[in-house]
DNA sequence: GAAAAAAAATGAACTAGTTTAAGACTTTTA
DNA sequence: TAAAAGTCTTAAACTAGTTCATTTTTTTTC
């Protein structure tokens, strides 16, 4: 069976933690919707119920809040092989706080909750994929949490480079500024500062 | 069958997401074993490959690691019906960064990892249950990171009490200072102020 | 239940990060 | 390809949070 280009990407993703059988491969891809947003378009609003849960394919998106003053804080960039969405929404039904816009035009490969939780029947070796993709994703956020609260920008700035090497030189400094937690004008100064060390 | 106070308090935990059957019951039972901790002894040191992920029946502990000036940053206090341990280490039997300290005297129930894989091929639904509680954790440590890193420490405090009432009069300042991310002495002047209001 | 140890409070001097404002540079759009 | 919009840099005045030092209060220990 010759599949095209994003369905290899997801096989393969897949395939880090089970295996499936060529008719179980089939039967996943036919419950993924295909989704393009061009750059600068919204994929969510806040005040969305989540419809999907997402995998990339191509391009880069953020995921984001506005706190009360409108300002952005940067959940996470999600690239080439990511998977990203609102979870607590896609699980609740309550309304997103988070937004999700392109920064390249880019693909993606949607799972609705229907289908999700009809995947868990037909196949039920996806609770362990997603047993796993979960474990793993909670054991970076923790370490994630922690560093937010105990190291400093400049620190989380260093380790953020060393982290994702690959997805620095793909997005603004003012973005990364609203992932680091502080305001772009001190961005700035500490880029420009370890730049020079 | 008649079970003891803690086999009751974690098979409700458990039932929250999957049934199990008498005999499945006793089974998982039979995987676990029973752990006390005195106030003030360690569950584990930095430094110790974890062997257990625990499940605490009774009493307080916190997580946490020592930064390079020795100041300690918590990561989460664990109370009865909460799960803890360190799953990076718990996974990857790589030495643990983390202390884990009883505040209480507590008691646990551990499940080693070779029970813990054994668990999937003897009961496949604890995929499942897994699957489940690290997607439920997952959302709020999602949450707990942006927090870190967009709030100021008064709001996270504010958050802490409303979020967990009951374990704010479990621990001394200085330990919610070293959650919240702060020095005990600012802690001081915050709940100072927050009281006053 | 007294002595020792740890936790909490207070204050003054300090530093990391913010705010506001303005000018230079880059990208987008018509 | 010119104009508009957005991004980046720099700097000065400001604020949230730290550091260090001292005293008071609470908890632990024998």
């Amino acid at each position: 069976m010759i599949y095209k280009e994003s369905h290899i990407l997801i096989l393969n993703n897949i395939a880090r933690f089970i295996d499936l059988t060529e008719l179980e491969k089939q039967k996943y891809l036919s419950l993924l919707t295909e989704i393009k947003v061009k750059k600068k378009a919204y994929l969510m609003q806040a005040g969305d119920v989540t419809k999907y849960e997402y995998f990339i394919t191509k391009g880069c998106l953020k995921v984001y809040t506005l706190d009360e003053d409108g300002v952005p804080h940067i959940s996470m960039f999600a690239v080439e092989d990511y998977w990203t969405g609102d979870m607590a929404s896609f699980m609740t039904k309550q309304p997103s706080r988070y937004f999700i816009r392109a920064t390249e035009d880019s693909e993606l490969l949607g799972i609705s909750r229907a289908n999700y939780n009809l995947l868990f029947q037909e196949i039920p070796k996806f609770e362990r994929f997603y047993r796993i993709l979960y474990q793993r994703s909670l054991i970076s956020y923790i370490r994630r949490s922690n560093h937010g609260i105990s190291l400093t920008a400049e620190e989380r700035y260093i380790e953020f480079k060393k982290k994702y090497p690959k997805i620095v030189n793909r997005i603004t400094q003012k973005d990364l500024a609203g992932y680091i937690g502080i305001t772009p004008e001190f961005m700035s100064k500490i880029i420009s500062k370890v730049n020079r060390m």
